[in-house]
DNA sequence: ACCCAGATTGTGACCGGTCACATCAACTCC
DNA sequence: GGAGTTGATGTGACCGGTCACAATCTGGGT
């Protein structure tokens, strides 16, 4: 009744009827009549062990079906074979994404992984999880395209084993500093010369939320911005945007009033989604009167009607830099080099098109 | 250098300059002159410790900055205060939803969550997920809305503290049986009812993969079926369809071709965006010609053009009563009662219309 | 003043690994 | 041929909690 066991007992003449608790070492070591420190070195891969002492170990454990404890071995250790995810979502496509990217690598490689998401930038709520990750041993990997993700980043302490992914920094981070990114300045630059190569005067922009107080630092925003600047093209203000389509199709409705609008680009695939919603409602056609780029190449962004243009990030990419640095910091101790990840792609489709008139 | 340091040092006289490891129950012990038993007691709110002892101890805890290890707390008691979700997805919005609702009540709980992806159903790999999962000591929740996920219930032994997402049991479970679900069978009828209502001779539907083998048992399917069946309407054969939109836009340019086709069901909301692309593509009107449901009521299905009729299910509330069920399991020992979820939503929209001609 | 139940607290073992160090044999070196 | 080295293995403490049980304290009843 008390106890958990494991179930995978297999071989037949293991224990008695109804055997409990799962193998130790020390039951590997008496069934093979070592100590139980030679069993810890058979399973650590240790080198001197006489190659028949190391068979009858390995017998003894598969005959015992027996597993190494990560608990056991995260208290003796100090550190376990773990990642957690801090992330402020886990179901918009980027976040989703790259969360399936560190999962993959990290299943690779045996460790487990998980997640803590951070409703909120608050400090007392950040510190929470923060601590909460430390607990487990393990190394941390923090989705800082957000507030709270930025936030986690400054509280986090120092000597935490934690690499994060950032969006595009503004200038190269130091040497050895745990950051990865997508190059999401660059991908916007690129959107947007496309669309003014189209004929557009200029490019409006809904902006994803920024993870700066003041709002003005987000890089995709900034790679929209450099793009205007150096054709010459005016630099409109900005539209607030948000996450998702609902607020793509508010900020779709104001724009659709104004006859001087003729592109669009759009932080991202959802906010694209609301806005060619609102542009279709108001009966503006896309791309004949207007152009709408998205960013990031979601499932959703090649079939609709029209077929969204976008840029496509490699987000699951990112998620598996991530886990590679981390696991390289946690194996050395000391940091890896920056890990920039594949360069985006655009992707054109139906949704741009030249300017009419 | 050696070492992990958990931060959160905080009041001014603690310990000298950079202190090392984290605050045990004996360094709290001894900052409070009692044994580490009471402070055991302390943190573990046992009733017998007279109030001043308590204070003493919780004023040491506070100055220290103590955390209980979750860790050596998960080894000495044989069980951790965790969940970890074994799915074969975490990004398409099902399974998305489910996890985000797991990860909100659990970590209101203070769990931690883990997340381990299915990528097959073979057997290794189910077992050596179910056994990874196992090794933490805490609760498991598998998603069996899939293969994998069915196969890890198959396999898992009989022990373990599981509780499972499933679809609609084809007739009522076992008193007692760890499984959750949303009506997803009556969803299908009544979104197939919907349809004929409109005129509809038939409906044809394009199924999510199926959990089973011969691939008839899909309650979704079943409920399409029953509907069908009751109306007296011709029962189509199912077209095979898959997660995304590719495969429903795949289905979609079949069904296209076909001038019988007035009503379509989808598995689910991606593989209707799909549909919607092919028949726009095809010159087929929906509405107007062919009406078209989804299912799921996922974010994109209120932006698309036509909006999409579908079912709203609530994946969320399914994940968070997959917990509360789990945490009752993990605390009681027994079972606690079968536990729907709110029932399923009915939600029109522009893409199904009657039957015209 | 004496006895006993219940409240409060302490002691030491234990969970299942790892680490530091001791031991013992065979082997190299001069 | 004895000392030093290396290989192979064992011993016991330790990680930071919990558990079972013992010991001490307290107050009520008589």
């Amino acid at each position: 009744m008390t106890g958990h066991n494991l179930g995978m007992s297999m071989s037949g003449h293991a224990g008695g009827a109804g055997g409990r608790r799962a193998a130790s070492i020390r039951d590997v070591a008496s069934a093979a009549g070592v100590s139980h420190q030679t069993v810890s070195r058979v399973i650590n891969g240790h080198p001197s062990v006489r190659a028949s002492t190391r068979a009858r170990v390995e017998a003894a454990i598969a005959d015992l079906g027996f597993r190494r404890s990560a608990t056991a071995h995260a208290l003796a250790r100090g550190r376990s074979e773990s990642v957690t995810v801090l992330t402020p979502n886990t179901v918009h496509h980027g976040y989703a994404a790259a969360l399936q990217g560190i999962e993959e690598a990290a299943r690779a490689a045996s460790y487990m992984v998980g997640i803590s998401v951070l409703d909120s930038d608050r400090e007392p709520v950040v510190r929470e999880a923060l601590a909460r990750a430390a607990g487990t041993g393990g190394g941390v990997i923090v989705i800082a395209y957000d507030r709270p993700g930025v936030r986690a980043l400054e509280l986090a302490p120092a000597g935490m084993p934690l690499v994060a992914a950032v969006e595009t920094p503004a200038e190269p981070p130091p040497a050895g500093s745990p950051w990865v990114w997508t190059d999401d300045r660059e991908a916007a630059r690129e959107v947007t010369r496309h669309l003014l190569r189209l004929g557009h005067r200029t490019v409006h922009y809904v902006a994803i939320p920024s993870t700066t107080r003041t709002g003005g630092g987000a890089q995709r925003a900034a790679g929209w911005r450099a793009a205007l600047t150096a054709a010459g093209a005016p630099v409109p203000e900005p539209v607030a945007g948000g996450w998702g389509p609902a607020e793509g199709y508010a900020a779709g409705r104001e724009l659709a009033r104004d006859p001087a609008v003729t592109a669009v680009l759009c932080g991202n695939d959802a906010l694209a989604l609301g806005l060619l919603r609102a542009f279709a409602e108001a009966g503006r056609d896309v791309p004949g009167e207007v152009s709408v780029a998205g960013f990031d190449d979601a499932p959703h962004a090649a079939f609709l009607t029209p077929s969204l243009t976008t840029v496509r990030l490699d987000f699951a990419g990112l998620g598996r830099a991530c886990f590679a640095l981390l696991h390289g910091l946690l194996q050395q101790g000391e940091p890896v080099a920056p890990h920039p990840v594949a360069a985006p792609r655009l992707i054109l489709r139906e949704s741009t098109g030249p300017r009419r008139g």
